[in-house]
DNA sequence: ATATAATGTTACGCCACGGAACAAAATCGG
DNA sequence: CCGATTTTGTTCCGTGGCGTAACATTATAT
């Protein structure tokens, strides 16, 4: 039951239903190609007519295409319908804290050229660099098909709807309009996203799942920091201002470390990567000299997540106590969002053997329902390229999207 | 950007766009009137015609009616819009601790009759007793007009969908199916939520702002327990099998007092009636001596404010304390959610000239960005009778709701 | 009395749903 | 080898409601 918002609504006209049900379609065709007309007036209880007018209309607008007849046991064999992924390809742009990656890839998400380099802390600078690398990218490919948009993942706090950068710490950033300078730049749609939301984007949209529809869950990135995005009902949680789910600084203990934030005992500053560097260094964790510590030790999470696997007590230690903290924060998020299921991201999701059963021992131990103390959580390995197809997404995904009405 | 989940959507038919077009105008004029049908066909962006069309078929229906005409500057006089509250009734009724309250009322949430009794712990028994008095109401006040409805508001966690109260451990329920039993004792058709995403319902459809929507906000409710309501984009947050929005049960502090979930250190622990008392008297708080201390006393926190009020230092401190530990929830709601209002309820409202200041300095203090250190948070009085009046909304608002489309 | 301006109604074209009939292309059975 | 059956996909037409426009109604201004 959904309040209408009757300062900003939208209207439905004669061409509404179309649009809606085209949507649908698409969608369906998105999650089970190959399909058949047949199928489709089936799973929308539609009659077959409407779907051969949707059908003509998406194959000359080019978002579907038709593949082979294939077998069938009786009657006149199906001609399945695919969506057009091949040829319509996006920028995808993920800007790091010491690197920044290219790729050009197609709506799938599958890369065909990419590039990293040092991530240049002018914004300015770091436009022009990128300006050039995507032109050489796609004069390269140019028959590869057509290019439809940037999109770009930054670590920080991003107004997507304008694609201004509001406050990116790592970079230095504070109010830079990166998507209006890209795009300018670029000549092409450009749309900026914040990273964990891009990569729970990049989970809803491509990550493949066993018939179970995932709408309402939470993405956890662990790394430098800890950021979150929170989708519900198949939506983005953005708040006032795009600032919602900032769940790495929820306050864990009052005593606890100092953190950049400028709170104390925040999650964050209990099991981010520094964090946990920092405990196995055995050191106190302060943002002061956090940094410092790692850098003169020369050692990374990945380094100790190695040495705790070849046995390293310490490092067990270390890991195991970020465990304990994340699977805290993780109940938070699980007695306050209720979310079907959780994902944690970042290089510690390698060490997720370790991890697992100590997160779950917690959440199980402090959630409020049975049902609650069993919520699934799983990791995403950091090969999987979260990010760039997150940022792939930002482009392909309006596609896809439902109309917004009423 | 939503995501359409293919595995349950709602196709358009052919009438769909007038379904969506009519909810916008009928909460147009619910929220402008008195409205002409000339000014209605300027606000949606629509033909006259239309309208005219549209408002024939709602006055038909009965769920508009018209008013007298008034006078213009020029022109012919434009006929006024109300939206008809009078004669439509609903039952609402709140299930407290101790007492149940079973209020007559009409769409607008003004009480026509109120009455309160003892709350019995027995299901069947309180069924049998709110059905008795139910009867009576109805007849007494036949000509009032047509009783639609029946809501019901339960401290606890409640399947809305089936009607079920999940978990109430004020009343000692557990998997209790209170909206069947209702419905068929009473005969009308019952809706059952739970008491703080009710009152955050009422604020909602029933609160008078100045202008601006409501559709992202937090309830919170402190009483014997911390309960709160979300509301994202116009719809509350449920979250799976209707558990999301524990914020009473983050844990702020480690080493803090146990609470009665089972954890430490929780916000309820710190900020409900229970332990504001305790406090006051001077103990620590434990679920097992909290009740017995308060008992023992005869204190309430109705007198503990008023102590405040009357210059008891020890009270003063008791409710500051409670106000800071209050301001860190929020805070984590705040950053977490940002939402653009957040209102408190319960008795301790009452106390909010002392609260504010440092509630408001907490938030401040450790919210993320300046546009959340300056959320906005009202208090609303327990006066206001929030919950009979979330009661109505339960029957009244989904008439008005946002047909739910793709 | 006529012009002007505002509200509200009636009329009709057209798009897309909705149902049904029809065409196409395969297997099955004799 | 030919008709019956089955399944897929297309074409056709009725109808509801948007969208535009003309028209009726009722007031004030000059």
């Amino acid at each position: 039951m959904r309040k209408i918002n009757t300062r900003s609504f939208v209207r439905a006209t004669r061409a509404t239903p179309r649009e809606v049900n085209r949507q649908i379609l698409l969608n369906l065709v998105r999650e089970h190609e190959p399909i058949s007309r047949a199928d489709l007036a089936r799973r929308m209880e539609i009659a077959p007519g409407m779907v051969t007018s949707m059908v003509v209309e998406l194959l000359a607008e080019g978002a579907l295409y038709e593949g082979a007849t294939i077998d069938a046991p009786r009657g006149r064999r199906p001609q399945m319908l695919f969506v057009r992924t091949r040829g319509r390809l996006a920028i995808s742009i993920d800007v790091r804290f010491r690197r920044t990656f290219v790729m050009l890839g197609d709506f799938s998400g599958t890369a065909i050229a990419l590039e990293a380099f040092d991530t240049l802390d002018d914004p300015a600078a770091l436009v022009a660099e990128i300006k050039s690398r995507v032109a050489r990218l796609l004069a390269h490919n140019a028959d590869a098909g057509h290019c439809e948009g940037v999109g770009v993942v930054v670590p920080g706090m991003v107004d997507s709807v304008t694609g201004r950068v509001l406050n990116a710490p790592h970079l230095g950033w504070r109010n830079v309009d990166l998507g209006s300078a890209l795009s300018s730049a670029i000549g092409l749609p450009t749309f900026v996203e914040n990273a964990p939301i891009a990569c729970a984007l990049a989970q809803m949209w491509l990550g493949k799942r066993d018939g179970t529809e995932l709408t309402d869950f939470v993405y956890v990135n662990v790394s430098d920091g800890v950021g979150t995005g929170v989708v519900v009902n198949g939506q983005v949680l953005r708040g006032r201002r795009n600032t919602a789910g900032e769940f790495g600084h929820v306050p864990l203990n009052p005593d606890g470390p100092d953190c950049y934030c400028g709170g104390r005992g925040c999650l964050e500053a209990y099991v981010s990567d520094l964090a946990t560097v920092v405990r196995y260094l055995g050191k106190e964790f302060s943002p002061e000299t956090a940094r410092k510590h790692v850098q003169r030790s020369g050692l990374t999470i990945a380094d100790v997540i190695a040495r705790a696997r070849h046995g390293d007590r310490k490092a067990v230690c270390a890991l195991e106590e970020t465990a304990r903290y994340l699977g805290v924060g993780l109940s938070v998020i699980v007695n306050t969002l209720s979310p079907s299921l959780i994902c944690v991201g970042g290089e510690i999701a390698e060490a997720w053997g370790m991890l697992e059963p100590i997160i779950r021992k917690t959440i199980a131990s402090r959630a409020l329902t049975d049902n609650a103390a069993v919520t699934p959580v799983i990791p995403e390995m950091a090969t999987s390229e979260a990010r760039l197809r997150g940022a792939t997404v930002l482009v392909a995904a309006p596609l896809f999207a439902a109309p917004s009405i009423a």
